[in-house]
DNA sequence: ACGCACAAGTTGACACTGTCTACATGGAGG
DNA sequence: CCTCCATGTAGACAGTGTCAACTTGTGCGT
């Protein structure tokens, strides 16, 4: 773990840094199109170790979604955690925190949804459900406060998220710019969809 | 315009040809990693030929994007004037077109919002926006018809295109299965939006 | 303490891609 | 009829993902 361990033939970490420098360069402008044997040469490796620790460029863009599900995820849970008591503070904690993560994330959100490789299996596994799950106890905790009408959980849960992300997506893509749609569009359609669940 | 244009040197249709040898080779499974060298393969051309119509392959890609715009406003369009009348009944049937689309034209709609190439700027493109000039018309007879409360209506129409298309990724990306998320949970959905429409 | 199997690296090759430049073709307009 | 120029082709180039063969050196059982 000292500093020239870096050198070492085996550093034994390399599974990590490469994850962490594509990660990274991902999260660069135009990182969109980042290469595999660029993230080789960056993590200073050749350009087929990384072959030792994924079986394809796929299989690393697809740790890479379920990593951006776990920060998502930590986000989301932190969101609730600092924001004060009641559902509908968390509820737009929650929200918020979800939109600013795409927002500071951009390519990795697209990653995670994009579903161009094969990312799609990888909505399946449980991190990526972990993210669902906390949208169902949320509106499971707004039920048991008799905020939330009463009505199949997950189905309630499923809209939520099918709302925030669809505004996530149309904010990504430049769509809600004021001048075209209106100001605080965002804010109105959060509304609108708390307004949906209440009582 | 007789067969054997086609042998011509100049057969003078190549744009049209390259463009729907394309949109066939995204249609097909796995068509998603199509190469322009494959289209231009294909369309029985040299492999440099789609370069004298088109400056990238980020320009046809955008151009096939514009073209999904198309037949997606074209198939909304449909949807309502088939439907009964009344907003209700259009405004489920423009639902139902939306998935529809969508489910059957996967890649194609991945393309549409991926936003991986110059793709986002096609957004902006008024054959692009025509697509949600359909929605917000929708709902302004909505309004008219009494059927729909009286908001912002650019901001009603951001916020149903923005759960549509919510559900429509979802569903796409294999996250609506009913064993994990219950039965009928996009009616349920559409219902509920309707709902938050409503007067 | 020793030697060795095997995980973890490297090098070099292959087919293929997007894109550029130079050249060929032939249809339309003076 | 001739010639210009949009439209096509051929070939080259750097760079990519992936694979196979080789090297290194670490941890293990004896």
């Amino acid at each position: 773990m000292t500093a020239q361990e870096k050198k070492r033939y085996h550093h034994g970490d390399l599974r990590r840094v490469i994850l962490d420098t594509a990660m990274t360069m991902l999260a660069e402008p135009a990182g969109v199109n980042f290469t595999l044997r660029a993230v080789a040469r960056r993590a200073g490796v050749s350009h087929s170790a990384p072959y030792k620790h994924f079986e394809d460029k796929a299989a690393l863009l697809t740790e890479m979604a379920l990593v951006g599900f776990d920060q998502l995820t930590a986000a989301l849970d932190n969101s609730v955690q600092v924001a004060p008591e009641g559902f509908r503070s968390k509820f737009f904690a929650a929200a918020a925190a979800y939109i600013d993560f795409a927002r500071q994330n951009p390519s990795l959100y697209r990653l995670m949804f994009g579903g161009e490789f094969g990312t799609i299996s990888a909505h399946l596994d449980p991190r990526a459900l972990k993210t669902f799950d906390f949208a169902v106890k949320l509106i499971e905790q707004g039920q048991q406060e008799g905020q939330v009408r009463e009505r199949p959980l997950k189905g309630q849960a499923t809209a939520c998220w099918a709302q925030i992300h669809g505004l996530t997506m149309l904010e990504l893509n430049s769509l809600l710019q004021p001048e075209k749609v209106g100001e605080n569009v965002i804010e109105q359609a959060i509304v609108a969809l708390h307004e949906g669940l209440n009582i």
